[in-house]
DNA sequence: TCCCAGGTAGATC
DNA sequence: GATCTACATGGG
């Protein structure tokens, strides 16, 4: 259910696009630039492309309409529409998170517009792998060169080119010295660890039906995945929508907050829990992007 | 030149 | 247990 000013959003196919209209709760900006994906482009303002399940996909939002260019209504419903977190009402989380927490009111106010996209697990967890000491253009040009060289040409905008981030099969035969030649660095060793296990895992139904817990611990074995890692890949990966991340910037903005002083990871996790329970993942990612787009400090 | 980046593993106390 | 440090690479 999506609605807007009493509206339901309806989806049409036009000219060979995909066009929703009284979208609601969508921006398609802070979706891509709130620091959950690594594998997408800005063309203009409110115009990106995106790379996801084997496909690539041009978006351009005006105001309450979407238009996914070059698709179908069958891609859509298979692949956009999941990715995009079409079914999830985002109002109804924001009330919610607004009525038990006043300090969450800017940062969700400010950010009204994200969702938290249902990504790949593979390239999810790899690219958090990747992601540690190392800033956001970085990852985002690691994820393209890894792709540009093993994955597969899906489309092309403007003449630049773009690829699909490597299947499985295909990440199972790169080697630790391939890896660092794409400037991982310290990290090659942990993807070669992390492609060792899902190779393991997909040979199982490995995490269907798994408890939070139960499926962080089974992340956490990889060597080069902790807590924040685990958190990230349960969220944007998993759709663990309670995994509360903690990185410097949530700590940053929970301490600002709540705390007013230094305090613990564990004891902002634990606090975040108690305070935002299964909506841990949304408000993390408000208040993320709200910190990091310098709205604190 | 120094410091930091969506952290983690291993060493040391 | 709780803190310290090395780790590759790039940008301010």
């Amino acid at each position: 259910m999506n609605l807007y000013n009493g509206d339901i959003m309806k989806v049409e196919h036009i000219n060979n696009d995909v066009v929703l209209t009284n979208v609601s709760d969508f921006n398609i900006q802070q979706i891509f630039e709130c620091g959950q994906c690594f594998h997408f482009e800005k063309l203009d303002n409110m115009e990106y492309v995106t790379v996801a399940f084997g496909r690539m996909l041009r978006i351009k939002q005006e105001n309450n309409k979407v238009i996914m260019f070059n698709t179908s209504e069958d891609e859509y419903n298979s692949i956009w529409r999941s990715y995009f977190d079409m079914d999830t009402d985002y109002g109804k989380i924001k009330r919610e998170l607004e009525s038990k927490c006043d300090e969450l009111k800017g940062a969700i106010n400010e950010k009204s517009g994200i969702r938290i996209l249902r990504q790949e697990f593979t390239e999810i967890l790899l690219s958090f792998i990747i992601s540690q000491n190392k800033q956001i253009p970085h990852i985002k040009q690691i994820v393209a060169a890894i792709s540009k060289e093993y994955g597969q040409l899906v489309g092309s905008v403007n003449g630049k080119e773009y690829y699909s981030f490597p299947s499985l099969d295909i990440l199972a035969n790169i080697s630790e010295d391939e890896f660092r030649k794409l400037k991982t660095g310290f990290r090659a060793p942990y993807l070669c660890d992390a492609v060792r296990y899902l190779k393991k895992w997909s040979e199982e139904e490995s995490f269907a039906g798994l408890t939070y817990e139960e499926a962080k611990e089974k992340l956490l074995q990889i060597k080069g995945v902790g807590d924040k890692v685990a958190n990230c890949v349960l969220l944007f990966g998993l759709g663990y929508t309670s995994a509360f991340p903690v990185d410097v910037w949530i700590k940053r903005i929970m301490e600002h907050l709540y705390f007013k002083k230094d305090t613990p990871k564990d004891k902002i996790v634990k606090f975040a829990d108690e305070r935002f329970g299964k909506y841990g993942g949304y408000a993390q990612q408000y208040l993320f992007y709200f910190a990091r787009d310098g709205k604190v400090d």
